[in-house]
DNA sequence: TCGATATTTCGAATATTATCGAATAAATTG
DNA sequence: CAATTTATTCGATAATATTCGAAATATCGA
């Protein structure tokens, strides 16, 4: 009944299609910039017409690839007033961040955290 | 001269398109799944002939793949003999991984690193 | 309710990607 | 060097994605 406490929980089998349209919604240079902007400006976001000054694209095109952002759950939008707001979603990010992470460093160890350097900046697992 | 200890690096511009360019290589889920079969397999790799097993795709369609990650740099491939050995590119995927971090955690805060949970594991940043 | 503003949806052209059989290439072995 | 094994490249097709002008929708304020 009771569970020793070195029970390790089931391996779940995790999804690959999830992740890879998460990574497919990044996979472009203008949504990737989209998203970035975003987070630039966490955690207000930013109005479409915002976002658009900033690219420099049509606006149909911009509304395409929030569009296709929002499919994923990468981001989030309100309406205010005549304006949408769109910001980044963190929780999917995090869990997207999350699971790369566990591929290359938790399960399979390839990575090693400390190889995960980001400009100067190193990081280690938890635990 | 001396550099104070608080000196900031210089804000480096990131190439959007790059990063891109990796998301969209693991934006398909056949591609995910041979990313995170090697990495499963990692260091030792796998050799094309028993990826192709593992999926059950047609030969080509396998080759058409690997090239595109190869193309990324997410894998290395090397011949033994008629065979040819892919394994996961740790040093290509390190970077993706820091990028992203970057981007959510160091650079905008939008993430918590204690938000990056991935079954019961959580992380946090070393500085 | 009309006009102005913000943004999406529609429709259609173009470009890119995915797929897979057949042909080709590279390495090994007899 | 011929036969065999392994994997790629070629070529063609189908599917999907990107782009953007024009039309439609939603909200607000006069």
């Amino acid at each position: 009944m009771a569970q020793g406490r070195d029970t390790k929980p089931a391996r779940q089998t995790v999804n690959s299609l999830r992740y890879a349209d998460m990574f497919s919604a990044l996979g472009t240079e203008l949504r990737l910039r989209i998203m970035r902007l975003l987070l630039s400006a966490h955690p207000d976001g930013m109005v479409a017409g915002d976002i658009q000054a900033e690219l420099d694209i049509p606006d149909s095109t911009l509304s395409h690839h929030l569009d296709k952002l929002r499919q994923e759950d990468l981001v989030t939008v309100t309406r205010e007033g005549t304006y949408l707001r769109y910001a980044a979603n963190t929780k999917t990010l995090g869990d997207l961040l999350g699971f790369l992470y566990a591929e290359c460093c938790t399960r399979n160890r390839a990575v090693k955290p400390q190889e995960m350097v980001w400009m100067g900046k190193q990081f280690r697992r938890e635990r």
